[in-house]
DNA sequence: TATTTATAATAGCATTACTATCATAAAAGT
DNA sequence: ACTTTTATGATAGTAATGCTATTATAAATA
């Protein structure tokens, strides 16, 4: 991760690209803080502007509203990790090795300190997933977006790790349904350690994202390995 | 469920009961229609008033704000859902059979079709908490909320289910991490069936409801018998 | 040099999210 | 029967939000 890379969508939930001018990168940069700080609801453009010294209608420019922006940021950020577990397992043949590395990668996403791009501190954008992502999906609007694109990057790391818990056990019947369930609970268990601590086990004391990793590590790996190889019927129930 | 019950919650999230007058059980019962059919985002007391033919003003004397009306109504679904799980399983001894019922319950929740309180429509009910209920925690006054109590009722639900898994396996480390995560997923899966099914295998045909349950029945008992009792350490790594 | 492009500055507007006041009808207390 | 409280409705008002539109100007490009 050293060398300079280019995350880029694929698809446009904005107006103008915010990478191509300054505006749009302090846009992109100072959300992050913002939103982190404020929390998504208070968050506005017009605060948004007051901080970077612009406008809000400089803003609209560039994202029809918050929503987009927040769309942009967590697609951004799924962009990401997809391209860091790519990087990470690319070479690992073992196809167990393959998938733990990738689940590390997944509950470590928060730990990275080699930002690659300037303008965006992946740390901050991390917590930000975690405790705002679910509203990008959770509008009236879903069906619309998604038809947009607005959802393909998750969906691409959500099939790349679906097709490593194939490779594990082709006889698991639902490899997707178990790889959503295991990148919503990374987020969720870090969450719940922090705000809600009678919902979890984990502790949000040292490193919380290693007890998350040992904890899905071993409901991942349980609940593939129980599956027979050509059996497609567990023996629970 | 055929004898008349009475769900009351832990906390006080309305300034006045609205258990105890006509307008309060009518802005409950009209609420869950209206929020089902616009979203929480386009939501408002404003509509809510209209369409009951009562003011924005009126309305205000019950809930503080549309959300504390949201966490209202979502600590009703997961107080009647633990009222359910125990009556369905207090007096089943096999403590497989029993997690077996009460996942059962969890993932039927939005079948209910004998509704106990006549101004709360169950099924709707079930939607919304689908859709919306992740937002009543994700605030940036989780802290303060959850310090008045407004999340002891699926806190509860979690706490009986994370002890059925103990029964089941005392050695298993992280129960409450277990049960959230399969709380969640019995409806998260249900809504990537809908609207995101590239995420999920379950099908939006005939029963998804059945699938979320085999998918998670599976993955429940997969996860807490592949931990050898007396030992805490899994043999994957 | 002409022209396009990007931004800033300002204004404005409908809606939202409330709060406050007052009148009135019903219910409860004495 | 009579006060008094309580619940609702009606109306008004305010600050903030979520935009859109217009114009001026500076910078980049043709």
């Amino acid at each position: 991760m050293a060398t300079s890379i280019h995350i880029s969508l694929d698809h446009k939930c904005y107006l103008r690209e915010p990478e191509s001018t300054e505006l749009g990168k302090k846009i992109i940069s100072e959300s992050i803080r913002l939103i982190n700080a404020l929390g998504f609801e208070q968050f506005t453009f017009k605060k948004l502007g007051a901080e970077i010294g612009s406008t809000e209608a400089s803003i609209y420019r560039y994202f029809e509203n918050k929503h987009k922006l927040l769309v942009y940021l967590v697609s951004w950020y799924w962009a990401w990790v997809d391209y860091t577990v790519m990087f990470q397992t690319h070479n690992i043949s073992d196809p167990r090795k393959r998938l733990c590395r990738a689940l590390e990668v997944l509950t470590k996403a928060g730990q990275d300190d080699d930002p690659n791009i300037a303008y965006i501190d992946e740390r901050i954008l991390y917590r930000i997933v975690v405790a705002e992502s679910s509203k990008v999906y959770h509008t009236k609007e879903v069906d619309a977006e998604n038809k947009e694109g607005y959802f393909l990057e998750i969906k691409r790391l959500c099939r790349r790790l679906a097709q490593m818990v194939l490779d594990l056990n082709p006889a698991y019947p639902y490899p997707h349904a178990l790889i959503s369930t295991v990148m919503d609970a990374a987020h969720q268990q870090m969450y719940f350690a922090k705000h809600l601590p009678s919902l979890t086990d984990i502790k949000d004391t040292q490193h919380p994202e290693e007890e998350t990793k040992d904890f899905l590590k071993h409901l991942l790996f349980s609940t593939i390995d129980s599956i027979q190889y050509k059996s497609k019927q567990s023996n629970h129930g």
